[in-house]
DNA sequence: TAAATATTTTACCGAATGGTTGAACATCAT
DNA sequence: ATGATGTTCAACCATTCGGTAAAATATTTA
């Protein structure tokens, strides 16, 4: 549906670094500095980081004084799974209805063998 | 699980023109050219964004002649199919325990309000 | 006010992306 | 063999990425 948020958000994941971050966020919220203790990172990086799965909509950002709070946003990423679910579930079934014609294709490339 | 193709996978389903082309795949296999004909862009640019989706094992390519025909590979979907629902059913176990505690976190950052 | 802390912003760098064009390669048709 | 077709490869370009270091901006503490 959202496609232009598609784009932010595989990108957001597509990076491990990203992904042990919401792993993080996922036992509860914390601050940026909590966020990059155990990360081989300096503290700019971890906030380029932020900033990434933060336009990708997975995590927001609070301040409270001087300090961010981030926190996982779990509807993003439901967005995220029900097209990847939708996909997963019709390519499948597409799949599955093409193997059944054993050797017919729906292309209009000449498919005798 | 498959750290390592993670990165690939996301980063392929990142760009609207790769899941485009995923969605034609589903409706059956198909030549370089055939995918490219509907596309805005160069044969070589499509070759290329094959050569991505290839890289993450959701396409393959077999040579038939001068031909390449492309199809989907389903199974590699399914891998990060299982990631998705792992983290979202995950995830919002998690931050629904959190939100039961109402305001108590599980950082060590002062959470008196 | 001054100093320390938490975070972002601003260059900057090297590598990768996404795109182009044109040459190269392989295969099919003549 | 010749030429046309399908595809890739190589070189190039502009942009983005992931990273660093240093300056700028709050905010708390002394």
């Amino acid at each position: 549906m959202v496609e232009h948020n598609l784009n932010h958000i595989f990108h957001a994941l597509a990076d491990p670094t990203r992904r042990a971050i919401l792993d993080r966020l996922a036992e509860g919220k914390a601050t940026v500095s909590h966020i990059s203790e155990p990360l081989p990172l300096s503290f700019a990086a971890v906030s380029k980081h932020l900033g990434v799965l933060e336009r990708a909509g997975l995590v927001t950002r609070e301040a409270r004084g001087r300090e961010r709070v981030c926190r996982l946003n779990p509807a993003t990423l439901k967005d995220a799974w029900a097209w990847f679910e939708f996909h997963e579930r019709f390519w499948t079934d597409r799949l599955d209805a093409l193997n059944a014609l054993v050797e017919t294709d729906t292309g209009e490339s000449g498919e005798a063998r």
